[in-house]
DNA sequence: CATGAATGAGCCTTCATTCAT
DNA sequence: AATGAATGAAGGCTCATTCAT
């Protein structure tokens, strides 16, 4: 007996909670599928004949969730990825350390992407886009994660264990850059190895650099 | 015997020639504005009514020089942006000294995105797909790049400016990455500072680091 | 046995009389509906959905009195107008004089036009397409109109109120035709003015024509 | 050999002509087709892809003459619907009197109207919608309309030909009403009449009423 | 070589209708 | 009886590509 049936036997009265829930569910469904269709062919190369499909509803059914195929692009920003990026943060406040904080950081960001393959090739390309059908999300995402640079950075200063004489900005970038890019060599991989394990090497770059102390 | 087969016979010569130079023109022509397009409004969102607009020429002379849309990418890959990642080389070529030769590229790379920022962004939204049009050029400059790489870490690890304990593999991904996305990050803005300014910052992180010395 | 069939053996009478009344009170519900949104937007550019919103109930209760969107208007038709169209008999019933019944006709048609606006828009588009849904309904109504008419004729004929030399048919589409663009103008119009003082300045020109008499 | 290749062989020179007339031509037959489409199932009833077959065309043919479906409705009206109505104009110039004004004009009316059935199916019912697609080309020609009535009853009104205590405004309706009801009669009968033999006791109706003149 | 009118396959979206609850 | 989520057929429109001139 799974958690779902204790409710259905027990929880009667909860009858409109549960359909809430399988009304959520059907966006879900969705939303999965569509990201999955648009992992595997583009945005524009996807159809919403394909999505339907690949969840197992009408292609109408599609509409009742959302008001137009770019709306799923768009609700895919502002609720899985803004989920993931959310995480991000717990993370990062998990340790008080600076160097912890940054480490807990890039370790996360490759684990999620790594687990949710689709939505790492989405966010990808989408935030490569010129013309962004998510452009205020991925603004908002961005935003995010450069806090978490920042505040990282700035705890280790006060630290001591990272350098005073640093552009923030360029920080953030250099970072991210950095990450995004071992995700993106991943994606056009084969993916038979693993992601993760680039954690504390990358980690080690960006602390240590690549040049020789003296 | 018709006026085309009068000119086949009579006037081969001087008709090829001409034709050679106009073709030339006319192609480079259309994969200008076609790239123009495209910056614009990415691939998909971009007819090939407009590219022909743009380039003053009919919609059916883009055939005369390009198999059909997405051969007009491929070329754009394989003419345009392999250009300039053979100055990356000459580039590299130029000093002997490995931070040197790092400085350089970084600079030579803003330079050339930020000089054609058409190319700079079809670049990088192309790189970032799944569903690569231009696959194989876009692996072959890849590889380009990264031999560049391979080539300033091993001369500093023999001269000593660069660590030995390193994966060589994933330092590449780390500068290509944070190159990228100071450039993506420069696409998206007002672009009203100078791009090229961020190289000196930027080598100076590659090498050291963020973290103190000790 | 089940809750129904004891309905069914007991509660007969009581039911019957429910059931009727609230049939009869969401089928004209939705029947009002209906007409203001057809009246609005034109019949094919309403939707069951807009109807169904109008009038307060769900999508899937429309079919429970009406077979199918086409359905409502053809009983629009045979109920609401002919009702209308039967009150003319009534009016053209009160007098004996010819010119009064024409009258009474007259006024009593733009008063229920006047009273009932979405009728009015309805009836006059309808009416007026080629490929009519309630072709037989409008029929019958037309039929009627015109069978008015020829009485009065009739009548004013005998009392010798009303010419001889008329060939009838035309005389009626001539009446009708008048009324009607009446109608349409002010439904067209801002209808800040009383469309029932139209009637005897109408009745005047019917009867005596826009020539002097000499 | 047709005339076709007639004037290929002696024509050449006016082969700019020819394409000319040509290209107006298919605009003319999208449109004509149009019509027929439109007067047989109504504007929302009738598909683009019907349209095109009917014209022997592809679909999207059609978009290269018209904005959309919309717009073929609205280049009916402006183009020949407005053309029958300045012949309307011409026909009233004709005669100084009157009288023969009216004739003239309401002769010409039948005559246009029967000549062109579809035209004048796809008339009637447009005029007497409710949310006008063509409202203004609409407007326009009844202001033409109603501009010649009015020029009529004041002509005759200075020639005692016609009455002087007439409120010229419901006189244009009266006129315009009973036409477009005769018209309207003759395309829902089996048309197997002359419409144009109505024009003459139409007229008398005008004129004279139907009251006897004590 | 160059043109651009014509094509028609394909896609997004709407909406009348059904049916399980 | 009433609901409204789900369906899927159908239609308007776009646009890459062709080909007669």
């Amino acid at each position: 007996m799974n958690t779902h049936s204790f409710l259905v036997l027990f929880g009667r009265d909860r009858r409109h909670k549960i359909n809430k829930k399988e009304k959520n569910n059907k966006y879900h469904l969705i939303l999965k599928a569509a990201v999955k269709v648009f992992a595997r062919q583009g945005f524009y190369q996807s159809t919403v004949a394909q999505i339907a499909r690949e969840a197992g509803v009408a292609d109408g059914t599609i509409y009742l969730y959302f008001k137009n195929k770019d709306d799923i692009l768009v609700h895919f920003f502002s609720y899985r990825t803004k989920q993931v990026f959310e995480r991000f943060r717990a993370e990062v406040n998990k340790s008080d350390n600076s160097l912890d904080k940054l480490r807990n950081l890039i370790r996360r960001h490759l684990t999620e992407f790594q687990r949710d393959r689709d939505m790492a090739v989405v966010y990808q390309v989408e935030t490569h886009q010129n013309s962004r059908l998510a452009e205020d999300q991925i603004r908002e995402m961005s935003q995010m994660y450069q806090d978490l640079v920042s505040e990282i950075v700035e705890t280790g200063q006060q630290e001591g264990r990272i350098r005073k004489d640093l552009y923030v900005g360029l920080v953030k970038r250099f970072i991210l850059g950095a990450v995004d890019e071992v995700i993106n060599t991943w994606l056009h991989s084969d993916k038979n190895y693993d992601l993760v394990s680039m954690a504390d090497p990358l980690v080690d770059l960006f602390v240590r650099g690549i040049g020789t102390s003296d």
